[in-house]
RNA sequence: GUGGUUGUAGCUCAGGGGUAGAGCCCCGGAUUGUGGUUCCGGUUGUCGCGGGUUCAAAUCCCGUCAACCACCCCA
């Protein structure tokens, strides 16, 4: 018996159904920053390890699928794509007008468990503004996000903006006597501060010389810790967005490379999963392409996007009124194989004219082919028979019928 | 890496020592030119894999693998 294939762990087939989902995704992505007069661009799939040693450091080797390619270099499949738009913006940091406002739909892989909203490959929508160190730009992105989420159905009873501020964090710290070489470790507590049982954060907090209740008093001030915050919310209150947001000093984000406001999109009612996050990173660009360029972006992830989107029912039925609306304009029932001739030269000029139209390959009875223009979703049935060339044209949706002759059916269905 | 749950038809699952089951899907048909319903018929399984107990194992026991969920991590 022959070996079955099986994908491999944590891969996925996308099925016409499947197909057609994440395409739903993909154009809700792509409308909404064209809407805010985003640029798409694209890098390679495929990048010098190096690229992401140097922006993250050793250890995320692990969670990488590397390799040694044929001529001998350490390459990876990209985990993410911040450091090539970081790469790419320095390299032709003198060809564009700033700010530059990019983004970027592609595949990613990362090597890890394989779970709910999780898996080794998966599509993630980017979006980024350098060159424009203003928190409009960091508000530009925050709405975009916003409606983002409206445009998949989404309303404020699903979802909320989580909006922090990392500077707001280390200057407390640092006012606290917290030295540069420990900030990042300050940080990490402050991340876990939710998942840490209290002893342990405890702890962790009194070997920096803190008290956790002056963390959480620096919490409950909110807004007030930051000018940032504040102006951010007031760009966004005059888009009529200030209710999506709420102020939140515990996010500060895993990564390592944020220098200022920070956000998540977060699902309300479904879980409380961070569906997309971003935040300023003014120093990456310097890093990895050596050229002064402040940025921010964020990114959303296809899977618990879709996730989410299947479990609210007003998401969902916006996905499946969209995809149910593609699907042939016409189908051409061939009911006296004599015609078969004459029938193709008909699809053909159908389709020629834009109509998608399908036709039976091989012979088949009249109410089968009535069957598959059902279900191919077709919206007319033209009936090519002995009468040819007159036809019969039949809109399945109410059954009614009319006749004409085959060189009208384009023009009358396209009137 | 840690823990839990589950592995039986293409899918969802039932059964629980003695010939392998249901629903759905798929295919065909209901007198050869009209579709979503209905009715009839049909295909598919080493019951995840390996060992043990037994006259007999899909069923009980041990091991193993895989999937899923959660933790860790999360760019």
């Amino acid at each position: 018996m022959a070996q079955v294939f099986k994908t491999l762990k944590g891969f996925r087939d996308f099925f016409p159904e499947d197909c057609a989902t994440r395409n739903y995704v993909f154009d809700v992505w792509r409308r909404v920053a064209v809407r805010y007069g985003f640029q798409e661009y694209e890098g390679p799939v495929l990048e010098p390890t190096e690229l992401y040693k140097r922006k993250s450091g050793n250890e995320i080797v692990g969670q990488l699928f590397c390799f040694e390619d044929k001529g001998g270099r350490d390459v990876s499949m990209r985990p993410e794509l911040t450091p090539t738009l970081a790469r790419m913006a320095a390299a032709k940091q003198r060809d564009y007008k700033k700010p530059l406002k990019w983004f970027s739909i592609g595949q990613f892989f990362r090597y890890e468990r394989h779970q709910k909203g999780r898996g080794r490959e998966f599509y993630q929508f980017n979006c980024d503004i350098l060159g424009e160190e203003s928190v409009a730009a960091d508000a530009e992105l925050i709405a975009l996000s916003i409606d983002l989420m409206r445009e998949f159905g989404f309303t404020s009873d699903d979802f909320s903006i989580r909006l922090s501020d990392r500077n707001a964090w280390t200057d407390f710290a640092a006012e606290s006597g917290v030295g540069e070489d420990r900030m990042t470790d300050f940080l990490q507590v402050i991340d876990k501060l939710e998942r840490e049982k209290p002893e342990v954060t405890e702890e962790k907090l009194d070997s920096l010389g803190l008290t956790l209740e002056s963390i959480r008093d620096f919490i409950g001030g909110g807004a007030a810790a930051s000018d940032r915050i504040s102006a951010i919310q007031s760009d966004l209150d005059a888009r009529g967005m200030g209710d999506f947001v709420q102020v939140d000093l515990s996010i500060v984000r895993g990564l390592a490379y944020y220098t200022g406001a920070v956000f998540e999109v977060f699902d309300i009612g479904k879980g409380m999963r961070a569906v997309a996050g971003g935040g300023r990173y003014d120093q990456l660009v310097k890093l990895i392409g050596n050229a002064e360029m402040p940025a921010c972006g964020f990114a959303m992830g296809d899977m618990v996007i879709t996730d989410l989107i299947r479990e609210t029912a007003h998401a969902n039925e916006k996905l499946e009124a969209s995809i149910s609306e593609s699907g042939l304009d016409v189908f051409v029932v061939i009911a006296d194989e004599e015609k078969r001739t004459d029938a193709i030269r008909l699809v053909q000029e159908l389709r020629q004219n834009g109509l998608a139209t399908g036709f039976p390959l091989t012979p088949a009875k009249v109410g089968k082919q009535f069957q598959n223009a059902e279900q191919a979703g077709a919206k007319f049935a033209v009936v090519v028979g002995t009468e040819f060339p007159e036809t019969t044209v039949k809109k399945l949706a109410d059954r009614s019928e009319f006749t004409c002759e085959a060189t009208e059916i384009a023009g009358r269905l396209l009137a």
